[in-house]
DNA sequence: TTAATCCATAGCCATCCAGGTATGGATAAA
DNA sequence: TTTATCCATACCTGGATGGCTATGGATTAA
């Protein structure tokens, strides 16, 4: 099974295709000429660095004559900010176990 | 260049290895043999992945007679946490860039 | 209509890497 | 001392994938 996580997860690890999610966040609407000048790489791959990122969500585009405008999706990223909390929260219950266990033997 | 961030999104990227590390939060620390028993792969994988995650910071251990005990170091998710709240920042200034041109333009 | 631009898809290749088995060193048990 | 257990390292292999070029469809410009 594939959770939503792998794929954000999986998505984000290239380099090339983070810059290009980067730059959408801090630009924000970009065509996909544009974003090839930054990217350091071939026009096809940005299109299918984009591709990869619309299939996780990352992106949305809009088709404008023979242009093609690509949006940062923020909100993707939720599954990223859960499973980290999550992984916070293991921390926590831990201590909290132990804090218990400490309590217990202090009686 | 590697940056942390390229560094911690790659090596969570593989899931086995985001298992293991996911494990090590919830459990506590756990030895080389109990992590394999779980982990659906060979010892000598789980090693590879231990010592991946180790780069990563992820991970520290303690050897004990034979046994290696491995511990998660939450910590090392910081760059993560950074990034995320990077990435939302930039959506928030792009916010506040619109809003102020809709002031001016109010003007 | 013709030429030029924007982008997506197809096909290819080199590289990376997660998985395996084999093995040996170190420690603990018999 | 001998045997068994725990783990790490070395080596190999197949599959995944990031990069490229070539190409064509679609739209705009000449």
């Amino acid at each position: 099974m594939l959770t939503s996580q792998d794929l954000l997860f999986k998505t984000l690890a290239d380099p090339t295709r983070r810059a290009i999610f980067e730059r959408l966040c801090r630009e924000g609407e970009q065509t996909v000429g544009a974003l090839t000048v930054h990217a350091g790489v071939s026009q096809p791959v940005v299109s299918k660095h984009l591709g990869i990122l619309k299939q996780a969500g990352l992106v949305i585009d809009r088709h404008e004559g023979r242009q093609t405008h690509c949006t940062a999706q923020l909100g993707a990223l939720a599954p990223l900010v859960d499973w980290t909390r999550e992984m916070a929260g293991f921390w926590e219950n831990r201590f909290d176990d132990l804090e218990d266990l400490l309590k217990r033997m202090d009686q």
